[in-house]
Parts: C-alpha cells; sequence; structure tokens
DNA sequence: AACGGCACCTGGTCGC
DNA sequence: TGCGACCAGGTGCCGT
C-alpha cells in the first residue's frame, strides 16, 4: 500500500500529535515483522521526548533525544492515532504510548514492515546509507537520471524503482509517470533519451507532489496518520485499469508483468 | 556488476 | 457456501 505519498501523507498526520510529547509507554503484542523488532527497543525509547519527524524513501523516522526510530510500512502498514484505547485488532502489532494520552498504533497484517531504533547518525544507518536521492528535492535532476542510465541495460520502469537510483517511486507511480512521460515500461535503460529523461523526472516529481497534495493513494485499504482514506486513486492513469479505456486517447489500457508485478501502460500513448 | 526472479506473509477476490 | 488459485502498494537476497 504505502509508497511515498502515502508515507509522507502518515507523517503529516501523526506529527502534530506526537511532537515534543514523551514516550511513556511501547507495547509490542508481535515482534515478528520483517526483522525482528528488537527486545530492547521499548525500553531504549521509553522516556525520550519526540522531537521531530522526517521521512526518508519510505521509511518514516521518528526523532528521539538519543536516536531514531525508523518505521517502515511495508506492503501492508499503516499508523494511526488513537485518541483513546479501543481493544487491539488482530494486527494492532505495536503501540506508543505518549504522555498526553495520544496513542500510536501501528497496524501491519502481513508484516513486511520494520521498526528499528538507532543511536548512531541516521544516514549511516545500513537501510538509509545506500538510498539515492529523493525525488522532490533539486538532487533528482533530468541530467542525474540520464549520466545513470547510460549503459543500463534492464528495463525502465524496474530502474526508476530501484532505490539506489531514486527512492520512493512504487508500481502505482511508476506506471503513472511513464505513462505521463509516454514511455514503455519495458524499454530497455540505456535507450531512454535525454528529452525522455526530462520528461520521467518532470513527471515523477508531479505525480508524486500531486498524490501526496490528495493524501495519497487508497486502494484497499490505506489511511493516513487521521485514519482518512487518500484520493489519488481516482487521478489514476494507468494502474489497475487493464482493459479499461485510456483517459487520453481511449485505446485499451493492457498488462505486462514487470519481475512478477502488474505493469500497465497504453499501447498508443507509450509508444516511446 | 548487473540483471531477473523469488521469497517473506496475510487476506481479498475470482472462478469453479 | 466452500475451496483452491492467484494477486497485492516493498525490498533483500539469490543464482546466473
Amino acid at each position: 500500500m504505502p509508497e511515498l505519498p502515502e508515507v509522507e501523507t502518515t507523517r503529516r498526520g501523526i506529527e502534530p500529535h506526537i511532537l515534543n510529547r514523551r514516550i511513556s509507554r511501547v507495547t509490542v503484542r508481535d515482534a515478528r515483522l520483517r526483522w525482528p523488532v528488537p527486545p530492547e527497543l521499548p525500553l531504549q525509547v521509553q522516556d525520550q521526548r519526540i522531537l521531530a519527524t522526517h521521512r526518508r524513501s519510505k521509511y518514516l523516522l521518528i526523532e528521539l533525544e538519543r536516536g531514531m526510530l525508523i518505521v517502515h510500512l511495508g506492503m501492508s502498514g499503516s499508523v494511526r492515532v488513537l485518541l483513546d484505547d479501543p481493544t487491539p485488532g488482530k494486527h494492532d502489532h505495536i503501540d506508543l504510548e505518549l504522555d498526553n494520552g495520544v496513542r500510536l498504533r501501528y497496524n501491519d497484517p502481513r508484516r513486511f514492515g520494520a521498526w528499528l531504533y538507532t543511536e548512531a547518525p541516521i544516514d549511516e544507518h545500513e537501510l538509509i546509507a545506500h538510498l539515492g536521492p529523493e525525488p522532490l528535492t533539486d538532487a533528482f535532476t533530468a541530467d542525474y537520471l540520464f549520466k545513470k542510465s547510460r549503459k543500463r541495460t534492464t528495463r525502465i520502469k524496474t530502474f526508476i524503482m530501484d532505490a539506489r537510483i531514486v527512492v520512493g517511486v512504487g508500481n502505482i507511480y511508476a506506471n503513472e509517470a511513464l505513462f505521463l512521460s509516454g514511455i514503455y515500461p519495458h524499454k530497455p535503460t540505456g535507450r531512454v533519451t535525454r528529452k525522455e529523461c526530462e520528461q520521467l523526472v518532470s513527471n515523477i516529481k508531479q505525480v508524486l507532489a500531486l498524490a501526496i497534495s490528495q493524501g495519497g493513494t487508497t486502494l484497499r485499504d490505506f489511511v493516513g496518520g487521521d485514519g482518512k482514506p487518500g484520493y489519488f486513486a481516482q487521478s489514476l492513469n494507468v494502474y489497475g485499469r487493464t482493459g479499461l479505456p485510456c483517459h487520453r486517447c481511449e485505446t485499451l489500457v493492457r498488462e505486462l508483468r514487470t519481475s512478477n508485478r502488474g505493469t500497465f501502460y497504453c499501447p498508443q500513448c507509450q509508444t516511446r
């Protein structure tokens, strides 16, 4: 569910409720996430004040006085702000209780997410250190993408979803950015022109920014920190629209497989 | 090194 | 209604 816009939506949703609060207790009901939640994590973060929230790639970072909580939502995770304490559901694996009575509740049916804590500089953390630039910053330019793409043979869709190249472009937004750019998703990366890189970079930025402004994409069950769904789904041009008419030319949207993931494109609009 | 494919896990949907 | 097959927003790791 969560790509960059969904993580950013979550961060913005929870921040006002948790900033400058002290963590009074952490409850881990099920530690079996992608990596086991470290058994020492609850006591390490307990009594620490929350100084800020950040997002790097699809990681939600909660800055504490002495270290950083690293939260990843995986494919099916969500974090919600609760003002009371309803009975935890089946997949409510972690609660962060704050000194103002607010509670952050982490739900993740598939358990592909992660909760980790580090006191080392965050940029040196193994999960963060090798990441490419943020797509919404000036570090991500057409020039950068063009240079990186030379002599690469992989498909362009795979390339822009590679977090070492640029972070935060997941399956939905990769499909959408390629549509907007008129590029065939299986085009070999090395044959993408400079002009096409300009289009691609511009459209990746646009589609992510628009999705953030709409509160992310809710396909099944995504909700932001405030429990509200995202509205970007209605802006989707190709993702999940196999057999439906292209919004631009009416040609029926087709589906490919790209290493076992759905790839959606318009055969008329994406011929480059 | 770069590439493609698979696995991790649960739940929803679809066809029979 | 029940059952099995298949699919899903991410990403680390494996073999080639």
